[in-house]
Formats: structure tokens, C-alpha cells, sequence
DNA sequence: GTTATGCTATTCATTATTGAATGGATAAAA
DNA sequence: TTTTATCCATTCAATAATGAATAGCATAAC
């Protein structure tokens, strides 16, 4: 084997990666939790052990030469490697104990969640709960999560699914604004009502047309993209919103439309990587998830 | 990202590699450079940080556990990937010195290389060259070597090679073997001779078969498979053998035994891989190899 | 122009890592 | 059995790597 292969230090092509990706050592040194000096170290033993220059360095960073651009692929296919190693050890721990990451939608990390990990912790005061709220899907193959909550059916492959049941959605208005507006009567009338939508999100304005409603974005007279933020406008009286039924029916404030037609259900899917499905925290940690989320399920 | 994925130091993965693949602490040291209780200490540290049992310690080494295993796969990915890397950034050397690792068979190694490789110290003074005697091929993606001259076309993918011509073969006896036994005449007067051949080589055996001449393992009386002392067994009279003429007619003390039928020529090869072709060094000792090859490939 | 911000390079005391040496344990060889 | 050769774990002095602090730049905003 070679010499340089043999004793060139893998931890200076993960500097390396963390550079090239953040663009500038101070950054790179945040991500992996060292310090710029030490990344900046790292960086020139590297080049001088190879005798390459990696960076051009700049004022505001350090960008890459074409031969770093060439190493880079490689460099990022040790790190995809280095993934399936830590899922691989994650999957092999055998204690009952320890760290798990649910990533979940921030309605539910909202409305939902605190609830069922609030139990879990009773039964399971061994196992840390890390809660991921975030709207965009992880990749659970980088393990930034170990659980994932879905209203969609996972598509990443090595996965495994279930699916828990569906959630059934409303729609509902604050009695402030019922008070003032009164109910729409019908579909046609909610022209002349105000109705909180998304923002960038069109997922309302599909379901209304596929329901052969006429729907714009122009119709929504205040725009939300944060779910958890989105209901507590609706609950403020901004107007029409819609919202899953089992948590909006239980807020007193609160009064359902009744409408003529119905409205698609939530799919919630449960998900985790093959590798992780054996370890008993993380197997323990989803039968809690399932028995926990069944009453929103219904 | 995830924290274990961002702050484990890929360097213990490279530890974990090394003392999977030898089998113990010590062997790993060597191998990497370093000392035994370093190993001992990077593999414990692994274990602790993923909380999981990699090797089962032995009296007489270090043995994978079942998920030490599972682990190792992505381990030697991220070697592979790590091989590349390596070999992108010995591609972009720029400067005209440093070491060149060239790997040929032991023959060539004994007789031809030496010669070539004091000119090119001459005539390139900064450049470093490490001599790899081998009969087995080399993997040039690994850089055990960086130019390999071969007696075959090399089939390894990514490489560049070069046909420099053909080396012709003849049979030859020392003065002293032909005055005891006199000159064979003819093929079938080999079988009153004493022949050297190959021992677990059987390329000889296959070549006078092809030739329409019977042959078996046990017309030879000496045998042995590296060429460089199979040629001295010869010289020293242990009866006739084969070698390249360029060589063998130099050598006063030999004498060529003419042949009614043609020996097959042995083509030479320069490889190298295709990442390494710019890199001014590399196409330096290439370009003084084809050179100084040529009056052995007449 | 001036200020604020974010970055890199350098220094130096501190900390963490390393390896030589040692002891103990095991398996193979004499 | 005794010897020999490996191997691992542990210790501790020496070494190497680290990060806080600082200074110096370049850019962007005012």
C-alpha cells in the first residue's frame, strides 16, 4: 500500500469536505465543532502533505481549485460511506438508552407531540428525545433524524414505513370572526369571506381546484407558511382556516364549517432506516409513537 | 446533521480498517505508522463514542464481531473512495520531483531496470525512484505503484497504456552444462536434457504444448518461479532454460541454443493510471521509460 | 469616507494525544 | 516442560494538537 495513503489522516479530508462546503474555515469549524485555527492547520498540512493547492484563499473565505472540485466527489463519497457506518453502529447498540431524533411537521412537533413524548419519557426516562420540527423532509440516510412523522409516504429507499392511519381536516373559524363575518353558506360563498392560506405552499389551492372550487392565491387575505403560526392566525380571527380536526375541535374558541364537500385526509406514515429498525430504542421509541399517535388517527 | 455523523473523527474509521484487516493492534500499527497502544486506544474510543462491541479481544489478536462486520464494508468504501482521492491529488502535483513508484517483474527489476533508473537519477535529480519488484500484478488503483511495465496488456479499468514493443525469447545453456551434456539437436532430444522451468508458473509448460511439443511438470529438473534466480540456475549450469535474448547474449559465459520452431514474444507494457498521466513527474519517468526500454524491445 | 462585519493568520498557554517501556497472558516450538 | 514469540493492557514522560485571544484584511453598508 502506499505510503501516502497509509498515513495521510482521514480526519483531514473530513476538514477538507467541511471547508469545501461551507466556503470558509470559520464555518467549517462551527459545523464539526472545532475551531478555525485548527481547521486552517489542517487545511495546509493537507495540501503541503500533498502538494496540491486545494483553496484559493480569499478575503471573504476559501473557494476551490479545480483539483479541490475533483477531490471533492471523492471526498463526499467517503462521507455517504462514513453514513452507512454510523447508521450501521446506530442500528448494532443494544441498550435501551440513549439519544432519538423525531423529525415531524411543525404542527404536529406543535400540537401533537409534546403530549406523547411527555409519556414517553415516563416510561422511557433513559431515552433522550430530540424533536426535529421541520417542514422540509430529512434525510434520515444522514441521520438527521432516526424517526420520522409523515403526512406523505416516504420515498427514500432502505426505509421502513408504516402507515398509521389518516388525519382528517376541517375547516374552522375563531367565533371573533364568526361574530363579525357571520358563516360562509355554501361553497360559492366563500368569496365574501377572509381565508388564511400558505405562502409558497399550494397545497390548498390544488385540493380547492381538484374539488372544483375556483382557488387563487389572490383569495387568501393572509398568508402563512409555518402551520403552527397559520393556526394561531385562524384562531386570531384572521379568518377561514382549515386544521385537523381532532386538535382544532378541542380549542373551545374555536367553531367547525360545516361544508358541503369533503375534504382529503392527512396520510400519517412512521418511518425509520432498515438499519436502525433493530435497536431496541429506536424499535422502542416507535411503539410509543404508534400507540401515542393512534388517538389522532382516528 | 447529525452530531455522532459531524464530531466522529474519521481517522478512528481508518484504525478500525486497519486492525479489522490484520487482525491485531500491533499489525495495524505497522501498518499505519503508529504505535500499538494508539490503536488500542482509537478502536476503544470508536467502541464508546457508537456504544457498540466491534471486536471481541483475543489472546492472539482482534476479531470482528458479527456488526464489526457489517461496519467493515462501508469502512473499505470509504478506503476506496479515499484511494481516489489520493490519486486525483498525485495527479495534480505540478512541480518535477518527488517519488515515482515503478513495479515490474523481477526479471526486468534485476536485469534491465537498474541501469535505466541511474540514468534517469541523472537526468532528473529531484525525482525519487522506488523500485517494485513483483510477479503479481500490482493495483495501480491503490498507487502500489505509479507506472507498472508489464509483459501483458493490462486489463485494469481507467489506466493508459503504452504497447512498447516485443521482447524476443530464446533457450540458452551455460558453456559448462554443454560440455557435460552436449547441445540438443532438434525438439525431441530435449527429453535426453535437463531442463529449468517454472514451479507453480506454468507458462512454459503451456507454450511448448501450444508449439506441438509434449510437455509436463515433470520434464523440468530444477524449478522456480522467480525469474531472476531461475536465470542464475541456469547459468550456473543446471541445464537449459529460457530467457530474453537482449539479456541472455550479453552474458559470454551462455550459450543460444537455436530452435527449429519459434519461441513467442513477450509484449511490454507501460501502464499507469489515468489520473496520474499529467502530472509532470509521472510523465517525465514515462517518457524516460519508453526511451529507455527501446534497446530492450528491439 | 467611515463603520461594521466576517473572514483569515499568528501567537502562546493549555490540553490531549502519543509512544517507549513494562508486565502479563497465550499459543506455538523445542 | 521450557522456551520463544506474539499479542494486549497500562503507565507516564514527552510531544503534538488545540483553542482563546489578537491583529490584520477585505467587503458591504451607511
Amino acid at each position: 500500500m502506499d505510503k501516502t495513503l497509509a498515513s495521510l489522516d482521514w480526519s483531514l479530508i473530513q476538514s477538507f469536505l467541511a471547508v469545501a462546503d461551507t466556503g470558509s474555515l470559520s464555518g467549517a469549524a462551527r459545523r464539526l465543532g472545532a475551531s478555525q485555527p485548527t481547521l486552517g492547520r489542517h487545511i495546509r498540512t493537507l495540501e503541503n502533505t500533498l502538494k496540491v493547492e486545494l483553496f484559493q484563499r480569499h478575503a471573504r473565505g476559501f473557494q476551490l481549485t479545480p483539483l479541490g472540485r475533483e477531490m471533492r466527489g471523492h471526498a463526499e463519497r467517503m462521507a455517504e460511506a462514513m453514513a452507512g457506518l454510523s447508521l450501521v453502529a446506530a442500528g448494532g447498540e443494544t441498550r435501551l438508552e440513549g439519544d432519538v431524533r423525531i423529525a415531524t411537521s411543525v404542527f404536529m412537533a406543535h400540537h401533537v407531540m409534546p403530549g406523547i413524548i411527555a409519556q414517553m419519557r415516563q416510561q422511557e426516562p433513559d431515552i433522550r428525545i430530540d424533536l426535529v420540527p421541520s417542514d422540509s423532509s430529512e434525510n434520515l440516510l444522514f441521520r438527521e433524524a432516526d424517526i420520522a412523522v409523515r403526512m406523505y409516504r416516504p420515498e427514500q429507499l432502505d426505509m421502513v414505513t408504516k402507515h398509521l392511519g389518516d388525519i382528517s381536516l376541517g375547516m374552522f373559524a375563531s367565533r371573533a370572526y364568526l361574530d363579525r363575518k357571520g358563516a360562509p353558506r355554501g361553497a360559492e360563498d366563500l368569496h365574501h369571506h377572509d381565508v388564511v392560506g400558505y405562502d409558497s405552499n399550494d397545497d390548498i389551492i390544488r385540493e380547492m381546484r381538484a374539488m372544483g372550487i375556483p382557488a387563487s392565491r389572490e383569495m387568501f387575505a393572509v398568508r402563512c407558511d409555518n402551520q403552527s403560526a397559520y393556526w394561531e392566525l385562524v384562531r386570531a380571527g384572521c379568518g377561514l382556516g382549515f386544521c385537523q380536526t381532532n386538535i382544532a375541535r378541542k380549542d373551545p374558541e374555536m367553531v367547525e364549517i360545516p361544508l358541503a364537500f369533503p375534504l382529503p385526509h392527512l396520510p400519517v406514515w412512521l418511518t425509520t432506516h432498515e438499519a436502525l429498525r433493530h435497536s431496541p430504542r429506536i424499535a422502542r421509541v416507535w411503539e410509543l409513537l404508534d400507540v401515542g399517535l393512534r388517538p389522532f388517527v382516528s
